[in-house]
DNA sequence: CTTACATATGAACGAGTGTTCATATGTGCA
DNA sequence: TGCACATATGAACACTCGTTCATATGTAAG
């Protein structure tokens, strides 16, 4: 296509250039969805929510459980939970006292997996350096 | 094994739920891996860098015509830059004056690609609701 | 109706984030 | 050397976020 070929044209506001935008806005994500996208990633943007998510990759768990395992108040870990259930990253079941945690659907093993993937690819050498454990092993046979 | 049948157990100190937690903690990612994770997914919760980042799906850009297409200042989308840079989301290539960004690897691809297919499952009459131009048409040929 | 336990929630504090504005760096051209 | 343009950067502001603490809800047992 022409656009193609223009890409090495001035930056500004010569004519080529302007359509050239145009049709990239055109096929650019919405804004809607774009922040639909940026709300996904943001609850999975902080170190405890992973540990709780990972967690989860193994099988269900109650709150109290979760709160033992990444070493956290029992209140902490239920704010988080309710952002992760807010986004539908997870899901609740209750059982009389308890209520049990587990994962929405399977695209979260997957945003994970590619988080992963990335990270090596960033420390091509360092696949012994960081402990990835559960998540090449037994998880990555659920896929 | 042992673990699963003990899942019903009560949540507390009991000896049989604390070699569930050990169990998990042993396989859970490790610390380093959570924050690098979450460093990660971060660098995609902010909308503007989600735009820029999809846009640049599309092939490589300079700063000012990525700052027409995601219409913001050429300041801004610079800071937003150097963090997609500096997590090694994008890359950058000097041409005279210019500086051309394009996506660091193809894992940038699933990640989104996989966020796009969560939101979908979240809300699955609604695919012609939100426009995800460029995301289920050509670039979803790149697979 | 109490008591005990699991979970949820609201207020509040410190830490961090994205934008704007002004300015600096660096490249090409006259 | 001087100007114009593309990009980068530092300071500062309003705003958001994650945790803690105290307390509320809900459920089972005595």
């Amino acid at each position: 296509m022409a656009v193609d070929e223009l890409e090495q044209d001035i930056c500004g506001v010569s004519q080529v250039d302007d359509e050239k935008i145009a049709l990239i806005r055109e096929q650019l994500v919405s804004d809607e969805m774009a922040e639909r996208l940026a709300e996904t990633f943001k609850v999975l943007s902080d170190p405890t929510r992973v540990k709780v998510v990972a967690a989860l990759l193994l099988g269900e768990l109650c709150v109290c459980e979760i709160s033992e395992i990444v070493g956290m108040s029992q209140s902490a870990v239920s704010h988080q939970l309710r952002k992760l259930k807010d986004l539908r990253l997870v899901k609740r079941r209750k059982l009389s006292k308890m209520v049990y945690y587990s994962l929405d659907d399977d695209h979260i093993l997957g945003l994970i997996t590619q988080g992963v993937d990335h990270i090596k690819e960033e420390f091509p050498g360092a696949h012994g350096a960081f402990k990835m454990r559960g998540l090449e092993g037994d998880v990555d046979g659920l896929k």
